[in-house]
DNA sequence: ACCTGAACACCGTTCAAGT
DNA sequence: ACCTGAACACCGTTCAAGT
C-alpha cells in the first residue's frame, strides 16, 4: 500500500509535499489512461495543478512515474488474486478469471503491459518483491487446479507471466481478437487427455 | 518485390535517386535492427551517407520508413510460407516452423512486431494486400493440418495473427521464456482428443 | 524544504539554397 | 529533379530564483 521506495525508509514529507505527490499520481493515472505511454509530463503537471519541476521532484523521470502507477496496479492485482483464492471455489474458473482480469486491466493502463513484459523476460527489475508475491499466489492457485486435474500437470506459476504478456499485447492491438485468442490459450492449458 | 506504393504507378526516378533510396533502406535496416523503434533519422542518414532531407524525400516520416521495412519482411515471410507449402511434407511441422520463423524474425526487426499487432487488431491498415496473401497461404497450410487431423478442427488462418502477435511480444520481452511459451501454445493447438 | 517555470537538450521534420 | 544541412517544433529534464 505504501508508495515509497522499497527497502528505503520513507522520508518524512512536508504536508503540502504529501498532497502534491498524491495530486501528481492522480493526474498521471488520468493522463496515462488517456494517452498511453506518450502522455506528456507537462500535461501531468497541468492536471495536477503544479509546476513540472514538482512532478520531477517526486518522480525523477517519466519512467519512474509510470513505474509508480505499475506499483499500484501490482497491489490491486495481488489483492484480486488473493480474493480469488478464498472466494472462487472452482479452480479452473479462478485461473480463467486471472486472465480476464489481465485483459480488462490493459484497457485502462498501458504502462502495465511494459511491467508484464519485464516479468515475462525474467528480469524481475524493480518491483521484484511484488512480482514474487504475485507469483506465489498464482502458484497456490495453480496447485489447486492441478490437484483438481483441470490443467496440464506441468503448468507452473513461472509460465504465467509470458502468457499474460502475450495476452496483453493482443489486447493492446485493439479489436476483440483477444477473446478468441484467450479461448484458444485457455483450451490449450487443460490436461491433454481431456 | 516492388518497393513502390501499392496502387500508385511507380514514378520514374533519376538514377542517383534510385541509388539513394536503396542506400537509405539498407541503412534503416541496420539502424532499426540495432536500436529498435528508437533508431534516429539522423543516424539513418549518416549510415546511408546522405543528408536527412534525402531520407525524408523518399520516406515522408519515420513511420513510413519503418513500414517500408515491414513491407520487405512481408515479402520474405510470404516467400517462406510458400516454400513451406511445397517443401515441408509434415503439416504439423510446417505450422511449427511458421511460429519459429515468427520468433526468429523478431530478434532482428522490431518494427515487424508493430505490423503483427496491426494484423492482430484486425485493422488491415496499409499492407492490406500482403496481409491477405499471407493469410491465404496460411489457410492452405492449416487446411492440410486439419485434414491430417493434427490441429483442432476449428483453427483458421484469421486466428493466427493474434497468436503471432502474442509470441512476438514475448520474444521482445527478452530472455528465453518464449521457448516454453511456444511449447504451451503449440501443444494447445493440437486436437482435443489427442 | 519545497515550489515554479524559463531554459536547455534531443530528435523528428521542414525548407531555403544549392547542383 | 534531387540533394544538403541549418533551422524549427516538440517534449523530457534541469536549475536558478522564489516562498
Amino acid at each position: 500500500m505504501s508508495t515509497a521506495e522499497p527497502t528505503i525508509i520513507t522520508k518524512r514529507l512536508r504536508a503540502d509535499a504529501v498532497r502534491n505527490r498524491a495530486k501528481v499520481l492522480e493526474a498521471a493515472r488520468a493522463a496515462f489512461a488517456e494517452h498511453g505511454a506518450e502522455a506528456q509530463m507537462e500535461d501531468v503537471a497541468r492536471r495536477a495543478g503544479v509546476g513540472v519541476g514538482t512532478v520531477y521532484r517526486h518522480f525523477p523521470t517519466k519512467q519512474a512515474l509510470a513505474e509508480a502507477l505499475v506499483e499500484e496496479r501490482f497491489d490491486r492485482t495481488i489483492a484480486f488474486v488473493r480474493g480469488l483464492l478464498d472466494e472462487e471455489p472452482d479452480p479452473w474458473r479462478a485461473l480463467e478469471r486471472c486472465f480476464e482480469y489481465c485483459a480488462a486491466t490493459q484497457a485502462t493502463d498501458r504502462a502495465w503491459a511494459a511491467a508484464l513484459a519485464l516479468m515475462a523476460g525474467g528480469t524481475m527489475g524493480p518491483r521484484e518483491h511484488q512480482m514474487r508475491e504475485l507469483l506465489a499466489l498464482e502458484e497456490q492457485l495453480l496447485a489447486g487446479a492441478r490437484a483438481a486435474g483441470v490443467v496440464r500437470e506441468d503448468l507452473v506459476a513461472t509460465d504465467l507471466p509470458a502468457l499474460f504478456c502475450g495476452l496483453a499485447s493482443v489486447v493492446q492491438a485493439g479489436g476483440d481478437a483477444w477473446r478468441r485468442y484467450l479461448e484458444l490459450l485457455l483450451d490449450g492449458l487443460r490436461p491433454p487427455a481431456r
